[in-house]
DNA sequence: AAAGTAAGCTACTAAATATGTAGCGTCAAT
DNA sequence: ATTGACGCTACATATTTAGTAGCTTACTTT
């Protein structure tokens, strides 16, 4: 499974997450990312960008048209799981 | 984003995915799985089915309905993360 | 009944990964 | 020339994961 390998990372979703909604230069997007470390965020930068899915252009980093794509398939999976996140939610306070 | 909490730790989404092929005891899981310690597989097993994503039954662990409706939607996205796969296969090639 | 087998899971040490903080080099504007 | 923001690196500390061993329970086989 490809995805496994490209998303099963710490931060690599929320990456693409924060970017999808706005492109971020490196010190904002950092800021945006529970100010994740710049160790970590630069590793998977590369990543993502060696990957076709980010760019690092004039107005910093911001997602390729690829990287949209992928972002909106999962923003739709999103949907689903906060309907899905209420029952749980719901569940877990009747459970106490 | 609630995907993330759920999804953005290592192992979760593998286990998923493993899980919408086949249900399977502890330790075949664990094999299938490239061998990840049983540490982290039992504290990710909890977090699913703490979440009502997994089920541990006679048969071992089993996705929920709610955990095969998420594998299913996972699966789509991956047949198109595929395609863009063989692109960034094929681009890296050209690169060399 | 004893012995074997496979299940779920815990304990504990070593290795890998992430965090947190400081700061370098570059460039543009003041 | 100084200031400020940029992308990014260095490095020590803390957290997470890997790897191996083994305990407990239950079920089967002899």
């Amino acid at each position: 499974m490809v995805l496994l390998d490209v998303l099963g990372q710490r931060w690599t979703l929320r990456l693409l997450w924060e970017l999808s909604h706005e492109s971020a230069t490196f010190r904002s997007l950092r800021a945006r990312c529970d100010d994740v470390s710049p160790t970590v965020l630069n590793q998977r930068l590369k990543e993502l960008r060696g990957l076709g899915l980010v760019d690092l252009g004039d107005r910093g980093y911001e997602l390729t048209s690829m990287g949209m794509v992928l972002a909106g398939k999962f923003a739709a999976l999103d949907a689903w799981a906060n309907e899905w996140a209420e029952l749980i939610e719901k569940r877990s306070i009747s459970e106490d």
